[in-house]
RNA sequence: GCCCGGGUGGCGGAAUUGGUAGACGCGACGGACUUAAAAUCCGUUAUUCGAAAGGAUGUGGGGGUUCGAGUCCCCCCCCGGGCACCA
C-alpha cells in the first residue's frame, strides 16, 4: 500500500518548524559542530545537484543532532551575479526583484526538501545589510595593504564586456559565455592572493579530511616550482635582466636568451638594438594576438633576433638575444634562458631559427642523443667543464647554484604561478567597490559612516567599456571623505566570488549592525567542522576563502587560520550522458517528485544511486525502488502494531541481532559518508522485519520497542518524515529529540557461518557450522561430510570462521 | 605532455586486515492475484558445458608474490576530471 507522503511531509516539516528543531544558539561553547552546504546561486528552481548536496548535508545535520552536537545548518544566497543582470537587459526587470522572487520560489522548495536550516540566519549577498560588510570588508584589506589598484593586462571578455580572472578563462574563452577573451591594458584592482602562496599551499598538509582531488588541483593551481635566478647582462651595455630556470644544471646548455615581447626591457633595446623596427612589428603582431592563439601549443613558434648577445655566467659565452611570445611575462620574470639540448619548448625553437643545440646532459649508458628530440630525463652532465658526470637535477644544480652564489651573480628563488586576484568587473548587479578618487588624496576608501555604497537604481544595465554605474551621476559624483573636494566614486563592482569568500563568518552573527561579525564567536566556531559542496568549486571559491580567512588573521580580526576543516564534495548528475542544463533541454525537475514520490524518496534514492562523491547519471526508475521500500517498511510497521504481545518469542534474539548488527553498520557507513551503503543497509533490515513479522503471530513488548526505536532511528537522517511519522504509530516521542543508537558490541556474530571448504584454492564444498568452530572440529567435519583424507594433505589453513583450505 | 581519480553482471553499484566475487536496488524473465491492466506478492537472473548432480571460466589486458588476489607488486590499454608554451 502508498503510505500517505504528502500530509505526512508537510506535518513533520510543521512540526520541526514549531519546536525549532533547527535553531542553533551560537553563544553555545559546548560540542559546536557547523555543518555548512555551499550557498547556492538563486538561478530559480532547484536542480538535482542541490538536491544532493542538502541532502548529504541533512544526514550530517540530524545525524550529528543525534550525537548530541549544537549543530549549526544555515543557508543564505549568493545573489549577486550576472544572469540576473542579464535578464534585466532583457526584460527590463530590476535584478533585484527577479533575483528575490527566485530567491523566494527556491527557498520553497529547499524547505519542501525537509532539510533543516536555521533561517534565522539566512544572508543573501545583494542585500545591502550584507554588502555594507563586504565593502567594509573591502577597505579593511585596503588599509593592510592587501588590495590595490595597478595597470595589468587583463582577460578582457568580449561579449560580457567585462574583464575576467584568470580562474575564469577556460581554453582561451570566457567561463560563463565562451565568447573570445582579449588581453586588454585596464586599471583594476586586485587583492594580493599571491602574497599567501606558500601558506595556502602548505595549509593543504595541515588541513582535515579534503578529497585529495581538491588539494592536488589547488597545488596545481598554486603551482610552486623551485630553482634558480640570476642576472644576463646584455653585451656592450649596462642593460641587465633576470631570469629563472628550475634546471640550472643545464646551464652550459644555453645557446640563447629569449624575453617575453611585453618585458619592461624592451623599451630600452628598441634604441640599441640593429633591427628594432622589426622588434616593433613583431611586437604589434603579438599583441593582435588573443590569448589563446598565443597559448596554443599546436601553433609553430615565432620570435624576432635583437641582434643583441648575452654572456653565459658560467663560462663567458656569447649566445644570442630573442624576443619570442612563448615566453609569458607574467610568470618567472618573464625572460629565460634558453637549453634547446634539454627542453622541449626551447628546441623547437632553434629548430625554427637553426640555433645551435648543445647537449649537457645524457643518459648513464651514454646511448642519447639529441638529433632528433631534447633531453629531459636524468642522466650525467656533459660539455660542462668542472660539473662533468655529476648528477642532472638536484645534485648538479646545487653545485652550479653554488658558483652562482658565491660569484654574486644569482641565488635560488621559489616561484608560484599563482597571481594575484583581480577582483574588478564592469557590471551592475555586484557590490560597488567603496573607494572613491581624489585629485588630491588619490585612492581614498568610504569612511565607514557612509556604508553601504548603495547600488543606484539606474535605466541601462548595458555596458560598452565603462561600468553601468558610470552612468549615474548620482552615483559617481561624491566629496572626499578625507579632504572634501569634490571627486569621483570607483565604478565597478566586485567580484562575485569575495561575496562568497566570508559569507560563513556572517551566518554566525548575520544580525550584527556594528561589525560584518563578533571576532568570539567565530573564533569558537570556526573551522567549519564539514563543509559540502560541489566540486566544481574545488579552486576558485574554496581558495579565494582560505585567502580570506588569512588575510582577516593577519588583520587582527579573526584567530584562525583555515576556514573549512572537513570538506566533502560530491559529484554531478548527469541525465543522458552530460550535464543537466536548461539549454540542453535535458532537466529532471525534484519539485515533481516532490509530489509523485515525495521528499523522503528522493532523498533515499540520491543518497543510494551512487556513492556521493562520483559523479552518477539520473536513472528515473531507481527512484521507483526506494519509494517501494518506503510503502514496504510502512506496510511492515502497520502490521507489527495489531500483532500480539506475549511475553517472550523464541525468533525475537535473531532479530534483535540483525537489528543490533545494522545500527553498527549504518553507524560506520555515516561515519564515512557512504551513504549508498548505509542505504542498503536499511533494505536489509527491513527484509529481516519482513521475514520476522511472516514466521512469527506474536511479539514481546521489549523486542516491539526494540525494533521500532533502533529502525526508526536508523532511518530518520535519510528520510526524516516518514522515520518520525512510523515512530509516531507506538510512541508519542519524537524522534527527532531520542539519540543515536547505541550497538552492543557482544551481539554482533551470528551463531553459525558457511565455512567455505577449499582444496588446493579451490571452492569445493560449504557446510554450515558454529561459529568458533576449531581448527580440529573443522577438519573432523571435513572428514566425515567430504570423506577427506586428512592423510592426503601436506598442510591445512584455517582461518577462524571463514575457510578451511586443504593443501596437497 | 604533466597531476589526480577510476575500469566488477543488461544497468547503478557491494565486498574490515588478501579468505565464498556480484550484497542492496533497477531492469528482464516466469508464476500467483485480477474479467483485464496497474499495483502487490513469490521465484529465476555473471558466462558457459550439463537432463541433473556437478564442472569450467570470470572483477580492462599481460606477468608476478601467495595455500589463496577485485584487493598487494611490475608492465600495458582504456575512461573521467584538473592543469597546460609555467622555463
Amino acid at each position: 500500500m502508498n503510505y500517505e507522503h504528502k500530509s505526512i511531509e508537510s506535518k513533520w516539516q510543521k512540526i520541526w518548524q514549531e519546536t525549532s528543531l533547527a535553531d542553533c544558539d551560537v553563544s553555545q561553547t559546548r560540542d559546536n559542530f557547523y555543518n555548512l552546504c555551499m550557498y547556492p546561486y538563486p538561478s530559480g528552481d532547484l536542480h538535482m545537484g542541490h538536491i544532493r548536496n542538502y541532502t548529504i548535508g541533512d544526514v550530517i545535520t540530524r545525524y550529528k543532532q543525534k550525537n548530541g552536537f549544537n549543530v549549526l545548518s544555515p543557508m543564505g544566497w549568493d545573489s549577486f551575479g550576472l544572469p540576473a543582470e542579464n535578464a534585466a537587459i532583457k526584460t527590463g526587470i530590476h535584478p533585484k526583484k527577479f533575483t528575490e522572487e527566485r530567491i523566494s520560489n527556491m527557498r520553497d522548495q529547499i524547505q519542501r526538501l525537509g532539510s533543516l536550516y536555521d533561517w534565522e540566519k539566512e544572508v543573501a549577498a545583494h542585500d545591502k545589510d550584507y554588502y555594507k560588510w563586504t565593502q567594509f570588508l573591502f577597505i579593511k584589506l585596503f588599509e593592510n595593504g592587501l588590495a590595490y589598484k595597478d595597470d595589468a593586462p587583463v582577460n578582457w571578455c568580449t561579449s560580457c564586456k567585462t574583464v575576467l580572472a584568470n580562474e575564469q578563462v577556460i581554453e582561451g574563452g570566457c567561463e560563463r559565455c565562451d565568447a573570445t577573451v582579449e588581453q586588454k591594458n585596464l586599471n583594476q584592482w586586485f587583492f594580493k592572493i599571491s602574497e599567501y602562496s606558500e601558506e595556502l599551499l602548505k595549509g593543504l598538509d595541515e588541513i582535515g579530511d579534503w578529497p585529495s582531488n581538491v588539494k592536488s588541483m589547488q597545488e596545481n593551481w598554486i603551482g610552486k616550482s623551485k630553482g634558480a635566478e640570476f642576472n644576463l647582462n646584455i653585451l656592450d651595455t649596462d642593460l641587465n635582466f633576470p631570469v629563472f630556470t628550475t634546471r640550472p644544471d643545464t646551464l652550459f646548455g644555453m645557446t640563447f636568451a629569449v624575453l617575453a615581447p611585453e618585458h619592461n626591457i624592451i623599451n630600452e633595446i628598441i634604441k640599441i638594438s640593429p633591427s628594432s623596427e622589426e622588434i616593433k612589428k613583431y611586437i604589434k603582431k603579438t599583441n593582435a594576438k588573443s590569448e589563446f592563439e598565443r597559448m596554443s601549443i599546436t601553433k609553430q613558434k615565432t620570435g624576432i633576433d635583437t641582434g643583441l648577445y648575452v654572456l653565459n655566467p658560467i663560462n663567458g659565452k656569447k649566445v644570442s638575444l630573442f624576443i619570442a611570445d612563448y615566453v609569458l611575462v607574467n610568470y618567472g620574470t618573464g625572460a629565460i634562458m634558453a637549453v634547446p639540448g634539454h627542453d622541449e619548448r626551447d628546441y623547437e625553437f632553434a629548430k625554427v631559427y637553426n640555433l645551435p643545440i648543445l647537449q649537457v646532459i645524457i643518459d648513464e649508458s651514454h646511448s642519447i642523443n639529441i638529433d632528433q628530440e631534447p633531453f629531459t630525463e636524468r642522466g650525467v652532465l656533459i660539455n660542462s667543464e668542472e660539473y662533468n658526470n655529476l648528477n642532472s637535477h638536484d645534485e648538479a644544480s646545487d653545485e652550479i647554484l653554488k658558483y652562482l652564489k658565491e660569484k654574486g651573480i644569482g641565488e635560488e628563488k621559489t616561484i608560484f604561478r599563482l597571481r594575484d586576484w583581480l577582483i574588478s568587473r564592469q557590471r551592475y548587479w555586484g557590490c560597488p567597490i567603496p573607494v572613491i578618487n581624489c585629485s588630491a588624496c588619490g585612492l581614498v576608501p568610504e569612511s565607514f559612516d557612509n556604508l553601504p555604497v548603495l547600488l543606484p537604481e539606474i535605466d541601462d544595465y548595458k555596458n560598452s567599456e565603462d561600468s553601468p554605474l558610470a552612468n549615474s551621476k548620482e552615483f559617481i559624483n561624491t566629496s572626499c571623505p578625507k579632504c572634501g573636494i569634490q571627486c569621483l566614486r570607483e565604478t565597478d563592482t566586485m567580484d562575485t566570488f569575495v561575496d562568497s569568500s566570508w559569507y560563513f563568518l556572517r551566518f554566525l552573527d548575520s544580525k550584527n549592525n556594528d561589525m560584518p561579525f563578533n571576532k568570539e564567536i567565530i573564533n569558537s566556531w570556526l573551522p567549519i567542522n564539514q563543509y559540502i559542496g560541489g566540486v566544481e568549486h574545488a579552486i576558485l571559491h574554496l581558495l579565494y576563502s582560505r585567502f580570506f580567512i588569512k588575510a582577516l588573521r593577519d588583520i587582527g580580526m579573526v584567530d584562525v587560520n583555515e576556514p573549512f576543516h572537513n570538506l566533502f564534495s560530491q559529484g554531478m548528475i548527469n541525465f543522458g550522458g552530460s550535464k543537466m542544463s536548461k539549454s540542453k533541454g535535458n532537466v529532471v525537475d525534484p519539485e515533481s517528485y516532490f509530489a509523485t514520490h515525495g521528499a523522503d524518496a528522493l532523498r533515499l534514492y540520491i543518497l543510494f544511486m551512487a556513492p556521493p562523491s562520483d559523479g552518477v547519471e539520473w536513472n528515473d526508475g531507481g527512484i521507483e525502488g526506494t519509494k517501494r521500500f518506503l510503502n514496504k517498511i510502512w506496510d511492515n510497521f502497520e502490521k507489527m502494531s495489531s500483532i500480539e504481545i506475549v511475553k517472550h518469542n523464541e525468533l525475537d534474539a535473531e532479530i534483535i541481532r540483525k537489528i543490533n548488527q545494522a545500527i553498527f553498520s549504518v553507524t560506520n557507513h555515516l561515519d564515512k559518508f557512504e551513504f549508498n551503503t548505509a542505504v542498503s543497509d536499511l533494505m536489509k533490515i527491513n527484509i529481516e522485519l519482513t521475514k520476522y513479522l511472516s514466521s512469527t503471530q506474536a511479539i514481546s513488548k521489549r523486542t516491539k520497542d526494540y525494533i521500532v526505536f533502533n529502525i526508526c532511528s536508523l532511518l530518520y537522517p535519510f528520510a526524516p518524515h516518514i522515520a518520525s511519522e512510523l515512530n509516531n504509530m507506538y510512541t508519542s516521542q519524537n524522534i527527532a529529540e531520542l539519540s543515536w543508537p547505541i550497538f552492543d558490541e557482544t551481539n554482533l556474530t551470528d551463531p553459525t557461518y558457511e565455512l567455505v571448504v577449499q582444496i588446493n584454492g579451490k571452492k569445493r564444498h560449504t557446510k554450515i557450522v558454529n561459529t568458533g568452530t576449531s581448527k580440529e572440529e573443522a577438519e573432523k567435519i571435513c572428514e566425515i561430510e567430504f570423506k577427506l583424507d586428512l592423510k592426503n594433505y601436506k598442510k591445512i589453513i584455517f582461518v577462524q570462521d571463514k575457510i578451511i583450505n586443504f593443501i596437497g
